[in-house]
RNA sequence: GUGGGUGUAGCUCAGUUGGUUAGAGCGUCAGGUUGUGGUCCUGAAAGUCGCGGGUUCAAGUCCCGUCACUCACCCCA
């Protein structure tokens, strides 16, 4: 590494060619999925009032506690930026009045949190969150959970699991945490150290401990199902069932535990081997969220990009094979012909083709070079002959084919559908 | 916040028990073809060996500190 002053901060990354075009290509595809589902994008801003974030994801939660990056502006006000996208959305329907509460949305950018960074983990990451409102009942969790089935294929990722849990009803909790440290009484003084300290603040946690013996403990206790309603256990049956109706394979586990405090009910996540240490690529569930004299109910999910990105890659997927190349590469010979060439470069433009050409007026080798460096499929070749004949070479880089047009000609051969490059299909090697 | 690992050219790395002008591959640029890329050949540019201090006749190499990157824990996407 050169000089540190040219890198981003700790935990952030400059998104740039090659990886960009798996970014773009991501968003491409998720936009026109959601579309399908009839999910329309939101975008709120990236700093919100610190008690929005706090209201809804509980004032006790590390993310809130420890996590945001938080100040006060020179209002006075203190703000956040967020570290998750459910709160902004909620605020916002909240803020719509009575017809938004049917509100089905989804959010594409950037969060914040102020961790230390690890592999899939970042300071700035990015997430797709959906979050469909208004419809309290299995239909709606189990049509959020196919689309995001649906999604991950689309982007083409494979061998990724989904687990599926309950948190119950609010009402709920209680029992469970009171039926957890009943059950883990016998064993307390075998837990890890830091599952003793969860016993006495949230022993649902115990349950997905990566130390052997609290797990070897933690397989023996009860699904945490038999500490709730009737209720809760009828809700997730029926979501399961919706769920394989719809052919969406998803697999029970009463471990599954998900840290935010709004949820109720379902919860789910969804995890690839080979992320490392954490290989979630997405969390979600049903919530319950308070604004003002409003109780907002919806049920969404937000997944990490960055995750997603290095599952794709990881399978092989190689970024750079998604570039768009331009499909014409003018080279010039001579002062006259480079200023012809910039005139023909806009007019081409401006008929829908792609095209480049050298600025720095380098020899025919070097523009050569560069044109294939660019993956151009044609060049354009202009020289003292083409000059004093009115004509240009045409090359097709591929085969190496290279033939003398007129000016309509060449016009027509570049803007005609066939010799357009489209940028879907490009060479593999 | 806690713990481990790593810092040598744009990139990936080599550098012998400390010993003269720090190397390779890839990439870049140029030439071999004064009008032609991808292959091949030749050459060139490019490193304050992360930074600071120490030990030593001598430090990329050993010691201390520091910064950065990285992996893991807590927690989470």
């Amino acid at each position: 590494m050169t000089s540190e002053s040219f890198q981003p901060i700790k935990g952030m990354a400059d998104l740039a060619p090659p990886a960009i075009y798996l970014w773009q290509r991501l968003e491409e595809t998720t936009r026109d999925i959601l579309a399908r589902y009839a999910f329309d994008e939101v975008r709120t801003p990236v700093m919100e009032r610190t008690a929005v974030f706090k209201r809804s994801l509980g004032d006790t939660t590390d993310v809130v506690q420890k996590e945001m990056y938080s100040f006060t502006d020179r209002g006075g006000r203190d703000l956040s930026l967020r570290p998750e996208g459910t709160a902004g959305v909620i605020r916002h329907v909240a803020g719509s009045g009575q017809a938004a509460q049917d509100a089905r949305l989804y959010y594409i950018g950037p969060m914040f949190r102020s961790e230390r960074p690890q592999a899939g983990r970042y300071r700035q990451f990015h997430q797709l969150g959906v979050e469909s409102i208004g419809a309290p009942c299995p239909a709606a969790d189990a049509e959020v959970i196919a689309l995001q089935a649906h999604v991950l294929s689309a982007w083409g990722l494979k061998d990724f699991r989904m687990e599926l849990n309950t948190r119950g009803l609010p009402e709920d909790r209680q029992r469970v945490a009171d039926g957890l440290r009943a059950a883990l009484e016998p064993d307390l003084d075998r837990l890890c150290e830091d599952c003793r300290r969860r016993y006495a603040q949230n022993p649902l946690r115990i349950l997905d401990c990566k130390n052997a013996a609290c797990r070897d403990i933690a397989d023996r206790l009860p699904p945490v199902t038999e500490f709730m309603s009737a209720e809760a256990r009828t809700y997730l049956k029926e979501v399961i069932s919706l769920l394989e109706r719809l052919e969406i394979p998803v697999t029970e586990n009463p471990r599954l535990v998900r840290g935010l405090d709004y949820y109720v009910h379902t919860v789910w996540e969804i995890t690839h081997a080979g992320l490392g240490s954490q290989d979630a690529l997405s969390g979600g569930g049903r919530y319950a969220l308070t604004f003002g004299n409003q109780t907002i109910e919806g049920v969404g999910f937000a997944m990490g990009l960055e995750r997603i990105i290095t599952a794709l890659t990881g399978q092989g997927l190689d970024p750079g094979s998604l570039a768009k190349p331009p499909s014409v590469w003018l080279i010039s010979q001579g002062a006259a012909a480079f200023d012809e060439n910039l005139v023909l470069m806009q007019s081409l433009r401006l008929r829908g083709v792609s095209c480049a050409m050298d600025l720095r007026g380098r020899s025919m080798k070097a523009q050569m070079r560069a044109a294939n460096r660019a993956n151009s499929r044609y060049v354009v070749i202009r020289g003292d002959h083409e000059m004093e004949q009115g004509t240009f070479q045409l090359k097709n880089m591929a085969d190496g084919v290279q033939e003398e047009l007129d000016m309509p000609e060449l016009m027509q051969r570049l803007t005609s559908g066939t010799d357009r490059v489209c940028p879907d299909t490009e060479e593999e090697e």
